[in-house]
DNA sequence: AGATTCGCCTGAGAGC
DNA sequence: TGCTCTCAGGCGAATC
C-alpha cells in the first residue's frame, strides 16, 4: 500500500524517465477507477511535453507544456512503471502514456482505489488539493503546530495524525510506527497530549517518513514500482503487523487495537 | 464543526 | 483441490 513514502520514491524514480518527453498517445484501457477517467482525456493529453512531476500528499502531479496538470493517485494497490513498447498487457493495466523515448509510462491498479485527474492550467487549485495539510517536511509542521491543532479535540492521536486535513502523508502504517517511536498510546485524545510529546510525536513522525523515503530509494531501484512496503523499512517496522510478538524494545508482547476500523498496534509498556 | 460510518475494489490467506 | 469467507486499506462523501 502506496504512503508517502512509497510515492515520493515512485515520483524520483519516474522523473528521469519523463521528464522532458513528450506524451505521443494516451491509451486507456479501464476509466473506472475511484473517478472515472474524463472523456477526451487522450486528446488533451496527445502532444503535451511533461515539464515536471511533483508530489504534494500521496498526489503524483506531473506539470504539462500547457500549464495543465495530470494528477495521479495510487490509491491501495496503485502501480507506476516505465515499460518498453510492446511489453504484453496484463490483467489491470489500465493506462499507458506513450513516450516519444519509445517507453511506456504504464498505470496498473487491481483495485481500482486509485485516481487518473485533469486538472486545467486555469484552475489555481484542484479541489482534491485545496483542504490538505502541511506536508510532515514542511517546516511549519512541527509539535507547536499539532498541539494546536489538538486542542479541544477528542478523537484518538491516531486518527488525528491520520487526518490529511491535520497532516498529510500519514498513513495506517506509519502512524503505528510513529506513535510507537513517541511512546504515545494510539487511542489517547489528540487534545489530552502535551506539548511536550506532541513535539516528540511530530519529530517522529518526521523521521520514521525519512528514513522510509531513503530505504524505498535505495530498494525499487529497478523502478516504478509502488507495491508498498517491499523495500527494507518492513524489517525497520516495529510495531506494524506484529500482534502477539515481542516488543523489539521490551519484549512486552504487542497488542493490536481497533481504532476508527483500522488495526492499530502498540507497546503497552513503551506506549502510556 | 467534529466524529463516525460507508463504499468503492481485488487478492491473499484462512477455514472447511 | 477448490470453494467460500474475511480482511486489508486511502480517503472522499454522507451521516450523525
Amino acid at each position: 500500500m502506496p504512503e508517502l513514502p512509497e510515492v515520493e520514491t515512485v515520483r524520483r524514480g519516474l522523473e528521469p524517465h519523463v521528464i522532458g518527453q513528450d506524451i505521443v498517445k494516451a491509451t486507456i484501457r479501464e476509466r473506472r477507477l475511484r473517478w472515472p477517467i474524463d472523456q477526451g482525456i487522450e486528446k488533451r493529453l496527445k502532444g503535451r511535453r511533461i515539464m515536471a512531476a511533483e508530489r504534494r500528499s500521496k498526489y503524483l502531479i506531473l506539470v504539462l507544456d500547457s500549464g495543465d496538470r495530470l494528477i495521479l493517485h495510487l490509491g491501495m494497490s496503485g502501480r507506476l512503471r516505465i515499460v518498453d513498447s510492446g511489453t504484453p498487457v496484463r490483467p489491470h493495466d489500465h493506462v499507458d502514456l506513450t513516450l516519444s523515448s519509445g517507453r511506456l509510462l504504464r498505470l496498473h491498479d487491481p483495485r481500482r482505489f486509485g485516481a487518473m485527474l485533469w486538472w486545467p492550467g486555469h484552475a489555481r487549485e484542484h479541489r482534491l488539493l485545496t483542504h490538505l495539510g502541511p506536508e510532515p517536511f514542511d517546516p511549519a509542521f512541527d509539535g507547536d503546530y499539532l498541539f494546536g491543532r489538538a486542542r479541544g479535540r477528542r478523537a484518538a492521536i491516531k486518527n488525528f495524525v491520520m487526518d490529511g486535513r491535520i497532516v498529510v502523508g500519514v498513513g495506517n502504517i506509519y502512524a503505528s510506527e510513529s506513535l510507537f517511536r513517541a511512546g504515545i498510546r494510539p487511542g489517547i485524545a489528540a487534545g489530552r497530549i502535551s506539548l511536550a510529546r506532541h513535539r516528540r510525536l511530530a519529530d517522529s513522525i518526521r523521521s520514521v517518513l525519512a528514513e522510509a523515503v531513503e530505504q524505498g530509494g535505495t530498494t525499487l531501484r529497478d523502478f516504478v514500482g509502488a507495491d508498498g512496503l517491499s523495500g527494507y523499512f518492513q524489517q525497520s517496522l516495529f510495531v506494524y503487523g506484529r500482534e502477539g510478538q515481542a516488543c523489539l524494545a521490551c519484549g512486552t508482547a504487542i497488542r493490536k487495537q481497533l481504532i476508527g476500523q483500522r488495526s492499530s498496534f502498540y507497546c503497552p509498556n513503551c506506549q502510556r
